[in-house]
DNA sequence: TAGCAATGCTACATTATCTGTAGCAAGCCA
DNA sequence: TGGCTTGCTACAGATAATGTAGCATTGCTA
């Protein structure tokens, strides 16, 4: 049972999922970790604070735990972090989202 | 050109509008805002603070600036906050969160 | 096998961000 | 006029993130 404690999960007392998620994924460094994991990428934990623009590896390190106990990446020792099979789920669903990203800026 | 200004948008010295886009969702109660949004869903700020866990109207407000300078939320004077066009399509992206949710909170 | 570099991770002071409460001006409607 | 709601702001206290330094462990490699 290693994800939704109150702990790592703010925002769920309506006990809804979907709140639960938009509360973990909101957190900052959280989407971009997923972003940079995305299509089997293993990354270790020094290259994932590169591929994040440098971020301090304390929130890194808080995020890439919050990430592990709800089950999304995991750490092979040698081979750096990785999604999970529900990680990489999470992932598809934002994979259309460069391509709008990309619409988004022409449209500025 | 309302959006992608610097003031705005963090982490988008890469230049790559992913970037922009998923910093300014990894802020707290961004994503929250857009899926209380969906379908067509007007709100007014009150009803939007309400929906959002009574989130304090000031960081409600500089979100909504936010999205507002983004272009995926428009204010209609005595009909409340909704998405705009481009809005809309960023939150259908979204669409597939909700089931990915419960079978995320099923797989815990 | 001693030295070296890389790994995952932590400490801690500084800085940035968020919260909670109060309250403002403007619009609406009786 | 008066009460009600709206969008929005001020500000002090609390929480979260940054930036730098560094630790213990592992796998070379010389």
């Amino acid at each position: 049972m290693p994800a939704m404690k109150k702990d790592v999960v703010r925002g769920s007392r309506s006990g809804r999922p979907i709140m639960a998620l938009l509360d973990l994924l909101g957190r900052r460094w959280t989407l971009r970790i997923v972003w940079e994991l995305r299509e089997d990428r293993r990354l270790t934990s020094r290259a994932l604070r590169t591929a994040c623009d440098e971020a301090s590896p304390t929130i890194m390190q808080a995020r890439l735990s919050e990430l592990r106990e709800a089950g999304f990446v995991a750490l092979v020792q040698g081979d750096g972090y990785h999604l999970t099979p529900l990680g990489k789920e999470l992932s598809e669903n934002f994979q259309a989202l460069s391509r709008f990203a990309e619409r988004w800026a022409k449209w500025n």
